[in-house]
DNA sequence: GAGCGCTTGTGAATTGATTCACAAGATATA
DNA sequence: TATATCTTGTGAATCAATTCACAAGCGCTC
């Protein structure tokens, strides 16, 4: 498949959440020009989107709202369970343990993990939390899926090498830190220090 | 000043960080090269990402660590403090109050709120959670710089207009909604569903 | 102070993403 | 069936970001 740039997959997702506001309120059709609107882009853009994967619309008409959206839920691979571990389970993931939205999109938290026996064996709704030393033992059971990475920074590189030894491809990294990784590896990284500073750099070059 | 790419404020924030910890380390000048090895780019982009600020190094040497780290603390907006609050202490919400790492690069948490009269009163750290009935008038007030998002979904675009309202010029979102804003403030959106749907789509369309 | 090795700063070239613009298909109406 | 009205899908054009490539500057050595 020819390469989709992160930027397009990212509206994909976004273009998924307002096909199903629209079903919930009973709508059947959307024209590319409405989903522009909501997404704050525009309808060439949006149907250039579409038209990496196929064409899915009715010249005149528009798009099926549920049509589309099974589109979309397949082209995201969505239409199957996914297993998320966290590992850190401090005040960010500990956080991230306990929110219940992830569950809706198909993205099951099946495990946290901690280094720090303090916090090892605490239930997090539910969830009890394991010691990060099984982690490789419990990766080899049960095969999850993503990880998510919630531990400090110094510890990142770290627990990234043995989570990609132990066979993780995907990694979801909340640590300020720029992390190394085999190619068929795929991370994506929150850095909420990089955000705020960007808001510094606008607020500061009022342009 | 000519218009600034997001992409590219983000790999400045990121060499600001490299430089900081080459600081620690009591290292006193840094090429391009090393740079962009560390944040996982090219010397010629390091280079030209510098170039749109002015010219900080010397050619056959590289750039004076600390010099360069006060450029970018500069460039970015860094040489002060921002006052930031926190609208909703539900768990992202409370768990951000708590995270004491944005101290470190001047962003001060000044006050958090919520709407729920259950949640109101409750202490985060030595932080009481104010009603967010006196959003408005604590405003007016305080002047804090940047406001956190973390309410629900459904409240995210009635809470922002209300912020804006108020005078706010910069909000950091982590409610997966796309706000609408008028084009003076600034908007960053956090979204972990899409992220984690963009390693959903990785997994599924391993190139 | 001439020569060498290194690294910056920057126009030019390239690659990538977005926007334009319009032919073609679909529906509706008479 | 003909006509009018929509809206898609997509090459072409434009705009933006990245990479290339090299002249010019700096420090070091002889």
């Amino acid at each position: 498949m020819k390469h989709i740039a992160d930027s397009t997959v990212r509206r994909l997702s976004a273009y998924l959440r307002f096909l199903e506001d629209f079903e919930t309120r009973g709508l059947t059709t959307i024209s590319s020009d409405e989903l522009a609107k909501r997404g704050g882009t525009t309808s060439a853009q949006v149907r250039k989107d579409l038209s990496f994967f196929g064409s899915f619309g009715k010249r005149g008409l528009g798009y099926s709202v549920p049509e589309l959206a099974g589109r979309l839920r397949e082209i995201l691979g969505l239409g199957r369970e996914w297993k998320v571990i966290i590992v850190g389970a401090g005040k960010i993931g500990a956080a991230l343990a306990r929110h219940h939205g992830f569950q809706q999109r198909g993205f099951t938290i099946t495990a946290v993990y901690d280094a720090d026996p303090q916090i090892v064996g605490l239930d997090l709704d539910g969830l009890a939390v394991r010691d990060a030393g099984h982690l490789e033992r419990d990766i080899h059971r049960d095969h999850p899926d993503i990880a998510v990475l919630a531990v400090p920074e110094q510890a990142a590189q770290a627990v990234t090498d043995r989570l990609v030894r132990a066979g993780i491809k995907a990694v979801l990294n909340f640590a300020p830190a720029q992390l190394q990784v085999p190619p068929e590896v795929t991370v994506k990284t929150v850095n909420m220090a990089m955000e705020l500073e960007g808001l510094s750099f606008a607020l500061t070059n009022r342009e």
